[in-house]
DNA sequence: GTACAATGTCTCACGTATGAAACAGGCGGG
DNA sequence: CCCGCCTGTTTCATACGTGAGACATTGTAC
């Protein structure tokens, strides 16, 4: 019986893409030590494959390639409640699940975020009330 | 001098999350281990904020409470052009760049995405091409 | 050739996260 | 009362990731 390897953890993606970048930019692996606070033994360690880094290193190279960690960490596969009510009947409380969304998007500042709920808002209600009694498709002039 | 904490793992919010949603679902420690992975022991320990779990097991809980990795560990700052871009001057290629915020959502499923962006994007030309003439306080009931 | 500096890798002692198992406490049923 | 069951917490030995420093190698200047 196989024991397959339960690593959340994809060593081998992180590595490369910060030995890629590293030459890239013509760095030694002290330099980025020196920027990332990771030591060049580990870097050396990681760039190799070799073990698993752990969660405080992993923040700092994610946030160094600008890259989010959960392309890194686990594959994920959500299967929130929420959003399948998004899919399947957003009708009238769609606004406040894309806030929501909005809200929880880490890409976004907390200004962009609010600003963009907000227009939603308005540009929904708006759609909604002037599409309620008509036909659905009433898309592109 | 004081040396200030430098560790990147919010153990305290983890904890906290952790905890909230398992007496929510009325499960014990040992179901959410069951579910996770996670040993009851280690569970218990997070949930106090003892000590900072390793990658694997932020990777297991964050999956489990379908929560973006980002609010557990290090507050990165995306100094990404693209985010300024939005907060800057949004105007003409907002549903783009919408859109593009949404499939970068890895909370969001594609289906999902795709659907919240072309809702945004009719309801966003209606509402822009609306507004433009007219004032922009224009919401009827 | 001989210094010298810089690079990537490796060794090693140390700290610590982990899971299994032991533990203490609560809560009913018999 | 007490027995079994389930709860959360706490040992305990083990495993392993880490950084400082040693190391081997290469390139460059003199």
């Amino acid at each position: 019986m196989v024991q397959l390897d339960k690593s959340l953890v994809n060593t081998g993606e992180l590595g490369r893409a910060i030995r890629r970048k590293r030459e890239e930019l013509n760095m030694s692996l002290r330099d980025v030590a020196d920027e990332t606070g990771v030591s060049a033994s580990t870097l050396s360690r990681i760039e190799n494959g070799t073990g698993k880094p752990d969660a405080d290193n992993i923040a700092r190279l994610t946030s160094w390639l600008n890259v989010p960690m959960e392309r890194i960490m686990g594959n994920r596969q959500i299967n929130d409640d929420e959003h399948k009510a998004v899919v399947y009947f957003p009708q009238e409380a769609m606004p406040d699940i894309v806030e929501a969304h909005l809200r929880a998007d880490r890409n976004l500042t907390p200004d962009t975020a609010k600003a963009l709920a907000e227009l939603f808002r308005v540009a929904y209600t708006q759609f909604s009330s002037s599409s309620s009694a008509e036909e659905s498709e009433r898309n592109r002039r």
